[in-house]
DNA sequence: TATGAATGAGCCTTCATTCAT
DNA sequence: TATGAATGAAGGCTCATTCAT
């Protein structure tokens, strides 16, 4: 009937409402600071209904995780539909997932707390958290392809272990990824700040040394350096 | 006379109890965790002697970063001290990093909180974030300085700026680093659990990655720079 | 719909509740003892609604002395419907006043404690502050009608600036009524209690003292005492 | 012998100093807001010691009454040793109070502060209670004698009780000089400040008022109200 | 006497969660 | 489903007072 499809729309409506005014009290004060009242408010429900929709605050963070790993999870998939050189499209997904945190720091943010839930926590009778974990799994696994399409096209050396090749460029581009966050989110971080250093340079240069790292030498190479 | 000096010595030695206790709190729950009440008990102490000695619970984590971060510039400066080229003194840097964070992850997750502060808290009134600030600055300053050594004995490629790998350095082994914390602390963390994948060969991998990417060795290294 | 009207009319019988419960205890113990754990227990709510009905403790305060500002200015407005000279009006206000004082000590009480807010304090955000202003202001000026009244029918001297007569009858009334304030609340205030003076014969002499000290000489006067 | 004498006077001197101190607190933050940790370290001594000479925090506030309550009956005793007019010596004993509460709000806020004492807290065991009480009953009792002086001297009207009139002149005066107090301690107080009414003008219409009220006619009497 | 570290009861306030309607 | 009033545990912090030295 599309009256049970109707109310399913509505449902995901009122849904995603109450998501946005999360990330909107994310972004503006902090995820600690941020409370089931405010969050009902904004979203112009009742706090009775927010618990109807989200079972606890973990959950409705853990939402936002969703979306926001989904996203990811997209972005990574997309790059790799482009015709280029695995070298390429491993930095193109260090390129989006620094887009990425910029443009969605709550969204990062929210990943940070998925990241660090305790096993009490959730984790058991979350209905988000398998969700959050395929979804990362997946932007993971695109890594994993990049650098496999890499391994086979000649432009990424394959002495490596294209899983812990994923790891290490996962694990490195989340520190840098990391300063962007700070750079933006948390004013007194100095790092960068003293010295002039932009992260713009600093992004660069990850790339040439990761590329100059991984990438094998001979023509393939010479390529990426011309460009 | 000695007694002033042994009351100033008692003193930092209930101080270093109340942090001692914090600190198994932080480690065995999470900082989320952390309250004052047990902070208390478990350093036998009264709540109102630990308001005595912190004036408030931000004061106490920011304790513990003081350590943290002095701990982690004394290990940075003892590197620097060896007579090696600069890239391995590059190397032992992030080799330390990760000792630091697998033998003391509350004093990591100290320096996370440390990071995060947002601007109206604490930063202005606390006794602590400037020795904070400036131990950091030092352990920064340390991998400059390996940096230019490195640069300066021809180990490190000089085309970048010396400060500016540093802030890459430093971003991409907290990113590694950080991995490593997760592993240990947050036990659905899943990235490399899956994959049998162990942390001490992408750690290897890093130092490799990194390694071939700066050092200045042979062709393969010049052919980049040729770029 | 009746309902949400109900749902008012229930909301205001809880806050009432409660700020009886807060009166009670001021009457019992004094406002320095008053505590939000006893308010919510006598008045048989959690602390939590305590919170939901007022915001802090200082609103809950000014929320008893909105109560009493109304009350009083009731009376006082009440006071300025007689059809009698203005001189008598006057001494009506004055004894309303003490009646005022001895049937709601209390009520007094949080008066006192809304003059002596300090600038810093609520002031600012209270819901409660303006309006207690507002009734304040009104038993005020029912003062300074009663004395214009006086100066038109001729039972008060009119050399008087009428305002400036207000806050004289003003100041003194209060100073009269604490008199009794502390004879009825402080079982050790001396000054009445050593000689047998009693306060109603204290009061009669304040009214004929400013009645004879206001009231014009003469023919006038002579009027009002044949009335 | 002049040691131990020596050593009572200097007793004496770090008494005052510790009182001084919780007097400068009281004038800048108001009697709310001392506590003892701030008293002792404006004495420039320590919490114990301030322990060793007041036995609570109420006895340090009653020792403030003493001074207060001492000073203000000498300045009365000081007024009955005019050679003039009962009548006027009255109108002094007013004038001295208004000057006593305007160049020492802190002694009149100790003043009210022991008028408002339950009787549970200290009045068993306080050293101070009596003295203070002793010396306010002396300054009522100027007030007493200044209105026999009158009646004696014919300024006075001799209708009323001595002591009658004198509870009844302490009670307006106290009202006019709190009114007096607030203005200056209470920057919200809005009696006198909506309206351009200076307390010169209240105090000297109350003054006239009083001095019409209770001065017998005849003369004098013609000569206030003519002015 | 003098000290000041230590105490701990007490208080205000917040907020995730529940539940009657 | 939707509401929002009610809950109460939890937690941060203060401060008068004590006591060993």
């Amino acid at each position: 009937m599309g009256t049970s499809e109707r109310k399913e729309r509505e449902k995901e409506r009122k849904k995603a409402m109450m998501l946005e005014a999360a990330e909107k009290v994310i972004l503006e004060k902090g995820l600690d600071q941020l409370n089931m009242d405010e969050v009902a408010s904004r979203a112009e429900v009742s706090k009775g209904s927010l618990y109807l929709y989200f079972k606890n605050k973990t959950e409705l963070v853990l939402g936002i995780c969703e979306k926001a790993s989904k996203l990811f999870a997209e972005e990574a998939s997309k790059v790799l539909t482009k015709n280029l050189p695995g070298i390429e499209l491993v930095v193109m997904l260090g390129q989006s997932f620094l887009n990425f945190v910029r443009e969605h720091p709550e969204y990062f943010r929210s990943m940070k707390f998925f990241d660090n839930l305790k096993e009490s926590e959730a984790l058991a009778d979350s209905e988000y958290i398998v969700r959050c974990q395929d979804n990362i799994q997946n932007s993971f696994t695109c890594m994993v392809r990049a650098i496999q399409i890499g391994m086979q096209d000649g432009s990424i050396n394959d002495d490596y272990d294209p899983r812990e090749l994923a790891v290490l460029l996962w694990g490195t581009s989340d520190g840098i990824v990391n300063l962007a966050y700070m750079q933006q989110n948390c004013p007194h971080y100095e790092l960068m700040q003293d010295h002039q250093i932009s992260l713009e340079s600093v992004f660069e240069n990850y790339i040439k040394l990761i590329g100059g790292g991984i990438a094998t030498d001979g023509k393939k190479n010479k390529k990426i350096n011309d460009s």
